[in-house]
RNA sequence: GGGGUUGUAGCUUAGCUUGGUUGGAGCACCCGGCUGAUAACCGGGAGGUCACCGGUUCAAAUCCGGUCAGCCCCA
């Protein structure tokens, strides 16, 4: 507890200087150690940090995301949690990184790497991984991120390779993990296949042939199929041809020749025609047709036509050739007919001598081809098409989708499971989990997951002559199988470790792949514990309960992360998952190197500050993406951090004057306090419903309405209870209270502003620790007193509507009317209309009933319904309610009689002109309407006078810079009517500015002031 | 091409689940006021086809269908 006075702070500190001395005082201290110690077997909350790669500079986006799990994990901590697994973590395989390397050393084939040798290409590709850590680890330092680096899991060390062999000859021994001849992209150049998300990044815009290809039909002479394709390169290998079921072909005659296509593009490709026939694709299936190139030869059961969904409308004729050898779909044909795959281009994209062709490289041969349909009657038509088609993401070269051997892992098996476990994971947000991820779990892909790369975890599988195949497991099964263990299990030194086959005896080598590198991060929940073979770890702690991304993960961490759980343990990995949008620049541009407009985490910290920063992020919710703001930064920051520290600063500049010092909070009965706790206490159960929910935007919204309220209705009403009297109980309460709601919205705060509200803390509480070690904030239930809180809601309405009318009639605050009429639904308490009294500064205020309004009522008929019923005597009704006071009478029987009839609410039209001498003014919202009596007497006036002299000296003091106690003299010279003001209200003005005498004298350097067009000089002298 | 999401004032955004008086804030702008915690604050003004079209309904920013645009993911 705090020894002394309480420490001043300088209210114009710079965030970024405040972020730094916090920052050193937890280095310091060991602040992080002590909290987490001070936790250590508490109840569990798991994090897992999601590895990011080190070769590339941190930039604002990350600092979003680790400014998320920063809060969520502080949150924890104060919730008394234990934070398991909260290290971090590092991404270190994959063809990025070798491009990276490739690119350093100038080469352009996997000969160049051999050539080089693997093991020398991959040293240089385990030190790039790190280049940028001391970047990544300095702005973890910087925003304050709490995590422990030390103990980073790090995807190439052999106990995580290790753990990752174990799941891997899990899933091989439980037949989900299997070698397949399958279509993959695949780069001719690289000789690798790539994974989806590399070939998304090469799509470029071609002009490609687009043609028309005649086949034609067995046994009718003149009769043909008409298929459309941009890849003529594919023809010879050409097996099928497929149309959709569902749609409508037509059979036509064209010169002669006959034609089978779709009935909505015949218009397109024929002016003259005559129909034959319609038909559906479901009719043609089945028919036969002569091979279109007779290189190849003809296995069975092709030459035909069959059904696919996936053909369209929206190009070509509906009709697809396919060619099971090279399209993902037509294999799928093929493989469902268990045909030979006709394919005459070898594995550097170049045709072999089966075909005319040979030693071309596949797209050259287009215009060949063409030529040769051309020659043969077989072209119906050939243009030029304009399209986007892959190319490879680093070489340039253009893709081929390729038939090759890969392992796959049988994850379209398991996808019902997908989806169960997926229930049971919230995310933020929730449309996520039946929207983008849910989607992709139903149609859920097998993963191709050999890479004929260098740099990655080996696939740990063996193969002898005889085609046996083995998983290892563990360095020991290395061992098992006669094999010795490298000092390091990536290539080359693991392909070296020959075994024996347990079948045959044989010698088995290892297949020569690595695997997707995403399959490493993937498996962080079990290989970052090097599960199973730490024994302290079991799968019980699986799921985690929290990981937050950015965006782009949902199908990429949170998916595999998401399969190789249900995979291998048949549970999700994760409970709460929570994906992050991206932060755009000033435009609202995606940032990115090539644009310039990338902001590195660095230079924004140092710009704006991590606090400021940190609310930034939450200004919205994270999910939504944010353009950076200079104004909303700035204006959030002075929202929060300026408001807490001008209410600090009132606060120590107070109670240093009274020696007060916070011991706890007694109970006042003070409605000022009251409502401030009430207020305090509902805001905590709102923050920490939404900080369970991870709702932290809105938590952070709450949290700024509070502190709003405090400083400008608690506090500006609170004031002169500070000012004036000794240290009594009334005043104690009050600075009780108000230490007491400042150390809690501290608190409140605390994860989301660390190093603000540990800097407040630190001098309010006096404390050697830190904020951080607190408990949460407890909603106290007894405080919260809704009806107090809608009871200030409708004072500080008439407050501002005293404003507004004021405003409109020109009348200042500061000048005292004589009435103010008030009439309303609700009733003020006496003790309430006491508090907000002086804001409204009238002799007189008055709650009062309809019939008390100073207002004359004009009623009016509605024409449209009266004038039927008096027909010709309408006007003499408007007359009579003009001339007779007949509103009385509404009031009383709410209607008016009128020559027999009676006229209820409904048939007239009632205006209310308030009498001139008042204003008038009403908020729709709370129904109160608010008069002001506008005749200010000569009384009124002189002590409106009086306040704005006061007013003047109290500036004349701040100016001199005197203390709140010193006493003054004053020296005045002044016309009649402020002399006039003085002499009447002489004792309140010494009184509010602690003057000892007031000399009419003729000093000299007056300072002149007007007040209503009339002059004053004023001189201020401080006593001694 | 498919899926998802967003579209509210010049800018940042709330409200949409569960339809209901006149769509709520903040910034910036203009006018006025207040100020012995205040580089702050308060009041007022101006600024909205709630992207567009259609439907359901007594009633639509909100529900439904479609269109357009941005973004993301996938091909």
């Amino acid at each position: 507890m705090n020894q002394g006075l309480y420490e001043n702070i300088d209210v114009n500190k710079s965030i970024v200087d405040m972020d730094k001395e916090i920052l050193n005082y937890w280095k310091k201290n060991n602040i992080q150690d002590i909290i987490i110690k001070s936790r250590r077997g508490n109840k569990n909350f798991t994090f897992l940090e999601g590895p990011p790669t080190a070769n590339g500079r941190p930039h604002v986006g990350h600092l979003m995301t680790r400014t998320v799990k920063d809060t969520v994990m502080r949150y924890k901590y104060m919730m008394g949690y234990d934070i398991l697994r909260r290290t971090g973590g590092w991404d270190c395989h994959g063809l990025p990184v070798e491009l990276e390397a490739e690119k350093h050393f100038g080469f352009n084939s996997k000969k160049d790497i051999e050539n080089f040798g693997i093991e020398k290409f991959n040293e240089y590709c385990r030190d790039s991984v790190f280049r940028y850590i001391d970047e990544w680890n300095e702005i973890d330092n910087l925003i304050g991120y709490w995590i422990d680096e030390e103990n980073s899991y790090v995807t190439l060390r052999n106990d995580y390779m290790e753990s990752e062999w174990h799941a891997l000859k899990t899933l091989f021994d439980g037949n989900m993990l299997v070698k397949n001849y399958k279509i993959v992209p695949y780069c001719p150049r690289c000789g690798t296949s790539l994974s989806s998300h590399e070939v998304a990044q090469g799509y470029k815009n071609v002009d490609d042939p687009s043609v028309y290809v005649k086949f034609s039909v067995k046994g009718h002479k003149n009769r043909y199929f008409i298929a459309w394709t941009t890849t003529p390169w594919t023809l010879q290998s050409n097996e099928f041809l497929v149309v959709n079921p569902e749609f409508e072909y037509s059979l036509i005659e064209n010169n002669g020749n006959e034609y089978y296509l779709l009935s909505s593009v015949v218009d397109k490709l024929f002016d003259d025609y005559k129909l034959i026939a319609k038909f559906t694709g479901k009719d043609l299936e089945g028919i036969e047709y002569e091979q279109l190139m007779p290189f190849l030869k003809a296995p069975e059961n092709t030459m035909k036509v069959v059904a696919g969904s996936f053909v369209t409308q929206d190009d070509g004729t509906g009709i697809v050739h396919a060619a099971p050898a090279f399209g993902a779909d037509d294999f799928e044909i093929g493989k469902a007919l268990k045909v030979q795959v006709l394919n005459p281009v070898g594995l550097d994209g170049k045709f072999n001598d089966e075909v005319p062709w040979k030693g071309k490289f596949v797209v050259d041969a287009n215009s060949e081809i063409i030529g040769y349909l051309k020659e043969n009657k077989l072209l119906f038509k050939s243009q030029k098409i304009k399209h986007t088609y892959p190319f490879c993401y680093r070489c340039g070269t253009r893709l081929l989708y390729y038939p090759l051997d890969a392992w796959f892992i049988m994850v379209s098996e398991i996808r019902k499971l997908l989806e169960e476990n997926n229930e049971k994971i919230n995310w933020y947000p929730d449309y996520l989990k039946n929207g983008r991820f849910g989607n992709f779990l139903s149609e859920a892909k097998d993963w191709a997951l050999s890479r004929d790369r260098y740099w990655g975890t080996p696939l740990p599988i063996w193969k002898c002559e005889n085609n046996h195949y083995i998983a290892i497991g563990s360095k020991d099964d290395l061992i098992k199988y006669g094999g010795n263990v490298p000092e390091d299990l990536h290539r080359p030194f693991i392909d070296s470790v020959k075994l024996k086959c347990p079948e045959c005896k044989g010698e088995m080598a290892r297949e020569p792949y690595v695997i997707d590198t995403w399959f490493d991060s993937g498996s962080a929940t079990y290989a970052a514990m090097h599960y199973p073979f730490n024994k302290d770890f079991n799968t019980e702690n699986i799921p985690v309960d929290f990981i937050s991304e950015a965006i782009d993960q949902t199908r990429g961490w949170f998916y595999t992360l998401h399969v190789i759980s249900s995979l291998l343990f048949k549970r999700n990995a994760y409970k709460n998952v929570m994906s992050i949008s991206f932060i755009l620049d000033e435009h609202g541009q995606k940032m990115s190197k090539s644009k310039g407009n990338f902001v590195t985490a660095k230079d924004f910290i140092n710009e704006y500050g991590a606090d400021a920063a940190r609310l930034f992020f939450f200004s919205g919710a994270p999910w939504n993406s944010k353009s950076i703001d200079k104004k909303l930064i700035n204006d959030t920051t002075r929202k929060v951090f300026n408001t807490l520290s001008n209410i600090y600063s009132f606060f120590v500049s107070n109670a240093n004057l009274d020696n007060f010092i916070y011991e706890n909070l007694e109970r006042s009965e003070n409605l000022l306090d009251k409502w401030l706790l009430s207020r305090l206490n509902s805001t905590i159960l709102d923050v920490k419903n939404n900080m369970d929910n991870y709702n932290i935007h809105i938590a952070l919204r709450s949290i700024m309405d509070l502190i709003n309220d405090f400083s400008n209705y608690y506090l500006r009403l609170s004031r002169k209870r500070f000012w004036e009297g000794d240290l009594n109980s009334e005043k104690k309460r009050a600075y009780e209270t108000l230490y007491y709601a400042l150390i809690n919205i501290i608190k409140l705060i605390a994860p989301l502003a660390p190093f603000f509200s540990d800097y407040l803390y630190l001098k309010l509480s006096g404390s050697e620790k830190t904020v951080h070690m607190e408990s949460y904030p407890k909603a106290d239930e007894y405080y919260i007193n809704k009806d107090l809180e809608n009871q200030f809601n409708y004072a500080i309405s008439i407050m501002e509507l005293s404003r507004r009318s004021r405003q409109e009639s020109n009348i200042k605050g500061r000048q005292t009317v004589k009435e103010i009429l008030i009439y309303s639904d609700m009733n003020l308490s006496s003790e309430l209309l006491d508090i907000i009294s002086p804001e409204l500064n009238s002799q007189k205020i008055k709650f009062i009933k309809e019939n008390e309004k100073p207002v004359k009522h004009l009623i009016k008929p509605v024409f449209s319904k009266v004038a039927p019923v008096l027909k010709s005597k309408t006007n003499d009704f408007v007359d009579y309610l003009n001339k007779n006071n007949v509103y009385d009478e509404l009031l009383k029987t709410d209607k008016i009689k009128f020559d027999d009839n009676e006229f209820g609410r409904d048939m007239l039209e009632i205006t209310e002109m308030p009498y001139e001498n008042y204003t008038y003014s009403s908020d729709p919202k709370s129904r109160i309407e608010l008069f002001i009596n506008k005749d200010i007497d000569e009384n009124l006036k002189l002590t409106g006078y009086a306040r704005e002299i006061i007013r003047r000296i109290q500036v004349m003091r701040k100016d001199l810079d005197l203390g709140y106690s010193d006493k003054i003299n004053i020296y005045i010279d002044s016309g009649d009517d402020l002399s006039d003001a003085i002499k009447k209200f002489s004792s309140m003005i010494m009184k509010e500015t602690l003057t000892d005498k007031i000399i009419n004298d003729n000093a000299k350097d007056y300072k002149y002031w007007d007040i209503d067009d009339k002059k004053i000089g004023i001189k201020i002298e401080k006593i001694n």
